[in-house]
DNA sequence: CTTTCCCTTTGATCCAGATCATGGAGAGAT
DNA sequence: ATCTCTCCATGATCTGGATCAAAGGGAAAG
């Protein structure tokens, strides 16, 4: 049932240390840095930020780190989309969530990290070393409440999605996924009917607390009642008042 | 089926504005100011923090605030229980969580809350003014700090709990609700095999994403078995192990 | 081109937990 | 002491979604 992933950042995970004046223009053509926490760092700051950065990168289907490893490093996702999962003993698998450009890695780990995290496509990071990144944020007042918004705004995430996997039916799970998808994407591509979706079946059911079968049924059937339309690699939201009255109801 | 609380602070809630050196003594002998996020205050920040402080209390039972109630506070629990949930239209109801004393109130707020808030005991409150509160971990480093790391874990723990109900069997969460319960408890009193649940089944039920019939025929199962004894408001743990061994397996 | 592999779809059946129904027990009120 | 109200317990039945089973379908490998 489990794939095994390789372990990067191994021969797979291609690294670009950060070293001289190079750096500057790295983060200042950064796509994600009004998203991501270092839109609180004047610059300065950034360089300060990006001597202890690397920028590395992740083939599809590759482990950047698993639950109970030592958390040395914290990340910003600049492009791709990663899984957040926990995993049970029996193989029962809990998606926690998918981060995407902008989401920062790391905020609710003790020293250890309390899920594993793999790339569903390529993926560019940065990684800051953890005791550094804590160091600048002690210094940092600006960084610091970045991070605070950032997690507080997290756990709203996770409170809502608790109600979704604690009360909602089945095609409700399946339509709330779909609609707070297609918000994510769309504070970074700009609204548009038609989503991407770089997850599979399995990792949708295993986010919602469904099977795969459940997924795959409420999909096809609102396939054939052209709610949605089946695209490559995604689908276009044909009707999305009957996804929310789906919420609501 | 929804018991129409009265909303306070009203008539049943007792303010005790704090203004004067008598504040000071207040919050020296706070019970639970190693644990909330004041600690991270020194004693001249700890007087300027009570300057926007009310102390309040509230009676069982009754409503602090409801979901989508303009955030004009924060608070901090120094007795007491609540009970944090969200309401769906037609009356199914996730308890996000429980508060207990030296919780920090108001992590995950935007301009309004996203869940209401009711006591489950008598609860005293510190009461803060949101705007200066946030002028104050602006200013103040070391709350901010602190404030972050309540909101990491608490994600951490909303995490978890997500495991739980997406994931986990009936016996399963259950057994999951008393060891973290416990956990979360033994902090405040020291370890103990007897635990106080403030809570009715159906919070719990709530809570678990199950009915309060498969809460209430698990526990009488357990106690059945000797695994947990019927205590008047509570339980006492006889066989922790076997609680344990039901989350492993 | 064919084979293999993985992911997805679809149908048939099953079951854990929901729902329905009823009774009991304690706490306040009168 | 009796009524009422609110929880909680427990038995009977039902059902949404899980599980079991089988068959496409597309991409990559041979």
């Amino acid at each position: 049932m489990e794939a095994h992933l390789p372990t990067s950042p191994g021969p797979l995970a291609s690294l670009t240390p950060c070293g001289g004046g190079q750096c500057a223009s790295v983060c200042a053509e950064c796509r994600v840095k009004l998203y991501a926490v270092c839109a609180a760092l004047d610059r300065d700051e950034i360089n300060e930020l990006e001597r202890i950065t690397q920028h590395i990168t992740l083939p599809p289907k590759t482990a950047l780190f698993h639950a109970g490893d030592a958390a040395a490093s914290v990340y910003t996702v600049t492009s791709g989309t990663l899984r957040l999962q926990r995993d049970l003993a029996d193989g029962r698998r809990q998606v926690i969530g998918f981060a995407i450009p902008g989401d920062f890695i790391g905020l609710a780990m003790d020293d250890h990290f309390g899920f594993s995290a793999d790339s569903l496509t390529h993926v560019n990071l940065c990684r800051f070393d953890r005791p550094a990144f804590a160091r600048l944020a002690r210094e940092k007042h600006g960084l610091m409440g970045r991070l605070h918004d950032s997690a507080s705004h997290e756990l709203g995430l996770a409170q809502e999605h608790m109600v979704v996997l604690g009360r909602r039916r089945a095609e409700e799970r399946v339509a709330a996924f779909i609609l707070r998808w297609r918000e994510r994407m769309a504070r970074l591509t700009g609204a548009s009917a038609t989503l991407a979706l770089p997850m599979g079946r399995q990792d949708i059911a295993d986010h919602l607390g469904l099977t795969i079968e459940t997924v795959s049924r409420t999909l096809a059937r609102w396939m054939r009642e052209k709610v949605i339309l089946d695209v490559p690699d995604g689908i276009r939201i044909l009707d999305q008042a009957r996804l929310e009255q789906t919420l609501a109801g």
